[in-house]
DNA sequence: CGGAAGATTGAGAGTTCTCAATGCCTGTGG
DNA sequence: CCACAGGCATTGAGAACTCTCAATCTTCCG
């Protein structure tokens, strides 16, 4: 079984996990093998359901392999605000080792499949510089994207919020080899997208409409298609350096 | 010079720097020799001058001692979004040894004194074990905050996004060792708290003269006054466990 | 076929914005 | 000591964007 698993990752240059952390520098045999140990144990998760919760301490570090998923907080009237999607190679919780209880929630978007890597795998992982060096990069990333959904939210408006959004998604995506060349796979209802733009989901609809009607992209069946993709990267300001990719 | 330096820390066990990094864990006599060296070459900033700017790759790690600093950006059409507010014992930007090159830009709010630390010298610094957790430490807490700060914009209303900036701003003080029980200085125009909530300065003005009127706080003379800090808690959904305090 | 979730559309309400004028405070030069 | 300029705060009025409520439509699935 373990065998399978490192067969699983070796045999697989393109796993998302891989492409990602060497965005930052190319992992060594040694450090290949133990991120295939942490990919042993994988789950499945059928719907829309919780991760890991708020005020949680949870015995595993959680690692999106398959589908997607969602930081999310509940404000004190019950609505929601999504701080993060995480797709293929994202970690849920790494900082979990270092902060003790969770501050937010985690939900998987439809189908996914996380890998649960133990505490005592994570302590021999951040033994190792360079893997230690590599989810601090990914870390640092993440801050990176969340200080761009912050200008995103309070200085744009909501057509070039949705732009934005997809922008980055459809290059995140494409950085951990998902996804076409115009176009990606997106499990999220209209009111996912509200929930993490700050917008109420008949907003989304009307903006998602007008964006179709002029030509520059649409979404319909989970699925974005980018018609005019210089001209959305335009109309939102997108520029990738906060996702430094390679 | 290097031994005043010392003593300015080790005299001073309530030095802001100290007192942020041990909400993580009591550092050992080495570790607190090597910050004291951090703090040799300290440089004052006179007034609203960037201290570094997006792009930049810049040869030191800059620390807050004294005063205030932003984070921000600018977007196509000039308009400006602070993602973070910088108070002594904050880094500047420590993630740049990883990432290369920044991309947001840090201004000094009024007169500020930063340190600047070398590479060299930060390289010392994450070969300790300890430093370098509570150096991810404060980074995973700055990424709490800056979740925090994403709810707070996308899903409270005007008064309670400043409301809820307050009651973080004197919190995060507060366990740095400054600012009083209701009360601390906050250097910022009316125009810098709209940058940072993603609100024009005249509705700022309007909000805030609400918060008086209602006898909640003031804010004049750059200074807030919390009249009653349970009623504001309440009002903005302030629950400070993001920033993971002892 | 029925039910449920999600998407779509209309209409009116609310929050926040922009523009523009005025007031206040502070530092500087005469 | 006074006048003045500049930056910031304050206020009013109307415009713009986004929201809520509510109805209808579509799609998917048992």
């Amino acid at each position: 079984m373990l065998m399978l698993q490192r067969a699983l990752l070796d045999a697989n240059p393109a796993h998302p996990l891989l492409m990602k952390l060497e965005q930052h520098a190319t992992l060594p045999p040694e450090d290949r093998d133990l991120l295939s140990r942490m990919l042993a144990d994988i789950r499945t998760f059928d719907g829309r359901r919780d991760i890991i919760r708020v005020g949680d301490n949870p015995e595993f570090v959680h690692l999106v392999i398959d589908g997607w998923a969602c930081r999310y907080s509940i404000v004190d009237d019950g609505q929601r605000q999504i701080t993060a999607f995480l797709v293929p190679g994202d970690f849920c919780d790494a900082h979990i080792i270092m902060l003790g209880q969770m501050d937010h929630s985690i939900g998987a978007l439809g189908q996914a499949r996380v890998a649960f890597i133990s505490k005592d795998l994570m302590a021999e992982v951040v033994e190792r510089p360079g893997l230690t060096r590599a989810l601090w990069w990914a870390s640092l990333v993440d801050e990176g994207v969340l200080r761009a959904w912050l200008v995103n939210m309070g200085r744009r408006d909501a057509s070039d919020r949705v732009a934005h959004l997809v922008c980055e998604l459809h290059a995140r995506l494409l950085s951990v080899g998902m996804g076409g060349n115009n176009t990606f796979e997106m499990p999220l209802t209209q009111e996912d997208l509200g929930d993490a733009l700050g917008l109420s989901p008949v907003h989304i609809n009307r903006v998602v409409r007008r964006l179709r009607e002029r030509g520059l992209m649409t979404f319909s069946n989970r699925k974005i298609v980018i018609q005019d993709i210089e001209a959305l990267k335009q109309e939102a300001g997108f520029n990738p350096r906060y996702l430094h990719l390679k």
